[in-house]
DNA sequence: ATATATAAACTACACCGTGCAGTTTACATG
DNA sequence: CATGTAAACTGCACGGTGTAGTTTATATAT
């Protein structure tokens, strides 16, 4: 690897670590410099400005979570085996360090900065992608019952968002592995006493 | 009303006013004694430090949200109507321009300083008081069946916090007040399919 | 050799908080 | 009603600090 590419990496690097832990304005780019082990001049180097830094990480950041496989419904397991696959897949990704650092990053500039709000939410990550198309199908096979899909969908993935995410994101608790089962479970018996076809 | 009062009310309405548009990083104290039609030196005279108006802020703002009724279970109504009253104040509660300002400005602050996070947690808001005696009620009187009920609340309440709060938190939707009757009742729906005793 | 990295000093600016001389307001007293 | 007075407000300049971004002169990697 060439050198400009591993200094570039090295700030990059900083800059999620900095930016995280201290807030992109609290961060400078001196100290930034330092953490990356480079000179100042070499971020202006890669990067003009802090902002074209900011941007460049939460492009970079993004691309990381872009990943990420896809539960397609199969009428062949239990609806209620292949919900907790969807919803494992879903607190793992909630839970990781990589998606908070993004998260926390990305909602404090958009509360600072409102006009960049849908410029954000644009990116569709997790099984946000797909849940709207699984529960079709499972409506499809007669498995679930579902007037507004999209709005169902919604209300299974902010259960898991309200519990796992929202507290990790402002300070406030982390879950055990235990806990997050446990709330995995709960949702998903909320989810189907709802939305499961009742025999008969 | 004395001047002193007069100017001291200026002051807090521009604080709340630019904290909530700019954020309290933002804000700068010359910008604000403008707003507010008041010498910077007025400003100072009332509040020591920037953060002393911070705090100041966050006290009036919560001192304004913390009436609101509170809902007792009562075994003679049916318990689908009671939990709707509990929703739509909780819903006007988080969709209120006074409860989201009051949010915004301490999520920001709180996730840019995570310290004060716990601090700031302690103030019990809404039905967030009630709710578990509510609750505990309509199960000692059979109509709910619950295991876990300080579980059960927050997944009533984190319904109406995904669908309204967090939306307008993060300025992407408003929801109409159809809307908002439409989240209620599915989220209400949702409950009951899960806790309400069935008959036999 | 030539592009890139480094270190350190420098510019330009924004901001917090203070000091002070002079003015306004509220109110009491002759 | 006039006048005194204490408290509060004003406007402005200033010290100190922090930071984005630049410059310059030098060293190092390819």
């Amino acid at each position: 690897m060439k050198l400009t590419d591993k200094k570039r990496m090295q700030i990059l690097d900083a800059a999620e670590e900095l930016f995280h832990s201290s807030g992109v304005e609290h961060t400078s780019m001196d100290q930034l410099a330092l953490q990356a082990k480079v000179s100042k001049r070499t971020v202006y180097n890669h990067f003009a400005t802090k902002d074209a830094l900011f941007q460049a990480i939460l492009q970079r950041m993004f691309d990381k979570l872009a990943e990420g496989g896809e539960v397609r419904f199969d009428a062949t397991q239990p609806i209620e085996q292949q919900l907790r696959r969807i919803a494992q897949d879903e607190v793992a990704l909630l839970s990781s360090a990589a998606f908070l650092r993004v998260a926390k990053i990305a909602i404090m500039q958009v509360m600072q900065r409102p006009e960049l709000a849908q410029h954000m939410n644009n990116s569709s990550l997790g099984c946000k992608r797909y849940i709207d198309n699984f529960l079709t199908d499972a409506c499809t096979a007669g498995v679930l019952h579902i007037a507004d899909i999209p709005f169902a969908g919604k209300q299974f993935i902010y259960q898991l968002k309200s519990f796992v995410f929202y507290p990790s994101l402002f300070g406030l608790e982390q879950q055990t592995p235990a806990q997050q089962a446990h709330i995995i479970d709960e949702a998903i018996a909320l989810f189907l006493a709802r939305y499961q076809s009742k025999p008969g």
